[in-house]
DNA sequence: CGACTTTGACCCGCGC
DNA sequence: GCGCGGGTCAAAGTCG
């Protein structure tokens, strides 16, 4: 029954997504609007080495030279002479090696996709800090100690900022973002829903730490027709409710891929769009993911730090919790979804400039859109923005690349992102011919950026 | 036969 | 205390 519903699931976030959205990304000018139909694949192979590879004629061995729409052996001259047993072999050869390629490629790219975004939550982060510094964070308000850097930063902090205290944990790089939370933390005060629960220490514990990213809910608004939005996780429905105020019913599933995964989501359609789906997720993955799922858990899991950091600043009742940017508003909770026993960030898809308006949320639930102004700055020539998505189109960005163009929707936060993603691809400082970076890594350019939407977001907080 | 969905019952928190 | 609503459980049914 489920394999029925994953069929026709929206295929959301899967990796290769990411890919063609990056190659379609590198087929367009930076200032235009227009994509080719064709569709390079693993277009990302075109910086340096790539180059480099081509430079080497004849080296069609080489790892790096087969960017070429998988016209493998074609590349290779002269070798008429080979059989067709050799070529078979030759073939399955190397379909293996882009296999594991692409799976290496995937990984790396979802790892520095998280990177990046954390060092944007980062600079959001001082940004608020300065905020308050500058005006009204000194009215005895609790500042937002907690360094959203400290809790989600996978990186060592020499390569990211030699000020930060964050304890190194460099494994981090290979771990589920299920184990974001254990890292150092020093203060979390955290609001949901009324309810203020303040965590002190120098180094608190790393299951206090978990339970509030735990809680923490991430939701996720996108148009669909498909009962379910496709993550890249396996999920077994355990419940299904008619909720107050929704005539459609909501789905209670949990993540079947691990014994024990406490990772639940629920699904539902919006009462007043019901082209629209919610789904709400919430808890860490104990286990492995897929890299598609990677993709994702690695968004919502920043989200919800983000959410927990930006409630750090705030005690506030009504909901509003100040940050700098001002892309975090919390809101009430949307009627159709459940009340917030935790804060929840909604990462809201359905938006955007090639978007047809319409109104979904109830009216106690605005939305806040965030035109992606000074967005292509951000953006090296290559890695310019996907076109808008059109309504009811599947071409929805992936969690990753709405939290980021969201976040990068500010253009204060340019020079800082650019440095940070300068300090990410090993310290050369971007310029607009730099396609982002070393991929001596075999990590692809700039990741985020390629897919980044030029659409679609609204981050909003409940 | 195992994995999954369905669905009514149950539990719990909250507001009155 | 009671009712309401959200969330979960678990038995029964379904499917491959």
């Amino acid at each position: 029954m489920e394999k029925k519903q994953r069929a026709s699931e929206l295929p959301f976030f899967h990796s290769d997504d990411f890919l063609r959205r990056s190659s379609a990304a590198s087929d367009r000018t930076l200032d235009g609007d227009d994509v080719k139909p064709h569709i390079k694949e693993m277009d990302f192979f075109s910086t340096n080495k790539y180059n480099q590879s081509h430079d080497q004629k004849g080296s069609s061995s080489s790892s790096f030279d087969v960017n070429t729409g998988l016209n493998l052996l074609n590349s290779s001259q002269g070798v008429s002479w080979i059989s067709d047993e050799n070529k078979a072999k030759r073939l399955q050869e190397e379909n293996q090696r882009l296999r594991s390629m692409l799976d290496q490629i995937t990984r790396n790219y979802n790892e520095v996709q998280g990177q990046l975004f954390m060092v944007v939550q980062k600079q959001v982060l001082a940004n608020t800090k300065q905020q308050l510094k500058d005006g009204e964070g000194v009215n005895g308000r609790s500042s937002p100690v907690m360094s959203v850097q400290q809790l989600m930063d996978p990186r060592p902090p020499a390569a990211l900022d030699v000020n930060e205290p964050s304890a190194s944990h460099d494994k981090r790089q290979e771990l589920s973002p299920s184990s974001l939370p254990n890292t150092t933390m020093e203060v979390v005060s955290m609001e949901g829903d009324g309810r203020t629960v303040q965590i002190q220490g120098k180094r608190v514990s790393e299951q206090a730490s978990e339970v509030a990213l735990r809680k923490a809910r991430v939701s996720v608004r996108a148009r669909s027709e498909a009962p379910m939005i496709s993550d890249g996780c396996q999920w077994r429905k355990y419940g299904q409710k008619m909720a107050k105020g929704n005539p459609c019913p909501r789905a209670y599933y949990r993540c079947t891929m691990a014994v024990g995964c406490p990772v639940r989501k629920q699904v539902q359609r919006c009462a007043e769009d019901k082209s629209i789906l919610i789904t709400t997720y919430e808890g860490n993955h104990i286990h492995p993911l897929p890299p598609a799922a990677t993709a994702m858990d690695k968004t919502t899991s920043a989200a919800a730090a983000m959410l927990l950091s930006g409630s750090t600043s705030t005690t506030s009742k009504d909901g509003v919790v100040p940050t700098s940017s001002g892309y975090f508003h919390s809101l009430p909770y949307a009627s159709t979804m459940a009340a917030p026993l935790f804060p929840t960030i909604t990462l809201d898809l359905t938006q955007g400039p090639n978007a047809v308006p319409y109104i979904c949320p109830p009216p106690s639930t605005p939305t806040f859109p965030l035109p992606l102004h000074g967005y292509p700055m951000l953006v090296p020539n290559k890695l310019s923005a996907l076109p808008g998505m059109q309504m009811g189109q599947l071409r929805t960005a992936s969690m990753v690349e709405t939290v980021t163009a969201a976040i990068a929707s500010d253009p204060n936060l340019t020079a800082a992102l650019a440095a940070a993603i300068s300090t990410i691809m090993g310290g050369t400082p971007p310029t607009p011919s730099n396609n982002g970076g070393d991929s001596s890594n075999g990590v692809p350019g700039l990741p985020g950026s390629p897919q980044l939407p030029q659409s679609c977001t609204t981050l909003s907080t409940n």
